[in-house]
DNA sequence: CCTAATGTCTTTAGTAGCTATAGGTTCAAG
DNA sequence: CTTGAACCTATAGCTACTAAAGACATTAGG
């Protein structure tokens, strides 16, 4: 029997954290002591290594708590979710890079000539120098 | 004069937002009608696609709160921000890009065989397989 | 000039995923 | 039995908005 603290440093999660969690109905203690603390046994601690991983991963929780619920041997729904979010991931990284030239541009833009005013404050006001459509 | 609305329009910030950012220090109306209502000028303009084009470029509100306060003849901190910006975008990049091979290398651990349990799932919940510290 | 439609006002609450704090109780070791 | 660490609940805060309620203002058409 783990205390909320024991799974805490076994898993790497916070506690406070391990109760929100609880309250979002991904993970419950087994029982409770006789003063009310939190006891949880394997089946929690490998609940909540999963969520730490998922997490770790990017998933949000929304997709955490369908993963617990799925049936291992449905496949269809299980690869659709990873590859969902690996869409998701590669989107998000395409924007970062559309990002990254930009700013790569801006920070490019001016040389730090004493007396001249820094064109780097303009370049973050202005959308003309843009070439993605943020 | 503008209206919030018609600074809306032209900027394509939505009204409760330009009004969230009035409220965050960012913007504000020249002055308001006998009707207690907001009017703008074209400096309030500039300033929220100043702002809108900076939310584009991910930066936080407070940098750009840092931004709008900042002497265009400070190179030094202007150009530590743009640069410290890059450095942050470059991160998310790296991150998610091993967030993308590890969620790969998932899709790609079951073949989806009928009767057997995916092992999608598994590797959800499964540091072992991991390459990158998370 | 009046009315109807649209725009605007303030305030409050909700979103994700935690983190922090307060004030109190329980547990484990010595 | 006492002390100190760990635990409990409840509440508020964080970022950057978005939505909704209920009242008031403005503007265009007749």
């Amino acid at each position: 029997m783990f205390s909320i603290g024991d799974l805490a440093r076994r898993t790497g999660v916070k506690v406070p954290t391990i109760r929100y969690y609880e309250q979002m109905g991904l993970v419950a203690p087994e029982g409770r002591t006789e003063g009310n603390q939190r006891r949880y046994g394997r089946e929690g601690l490998e609940r909540l290594a999963f969520i730490r991983h998922a997490r770790a991963l990017g998933l949000p929780l929304e997709a955490i708590r369908e993963l617990i619920g799925m049936d291992p041997n449905d496949h269809a729904r299980t690869h659709a979710l990873a590859e969902r979010h690996l869409a998701n991931i590669r989107a998000r990284i395409a924007r970062l890079q559309g990002l990254e030239t930009e700013l790569e541009r801006i920070s490019a833009s001016c040389a730090g000539q004493r007396g001249d005013p820094c064109t780097v404050l303009d370049a973050f006001g202005d959308h003309a120098g843009c070439v993605e459509d943020h």
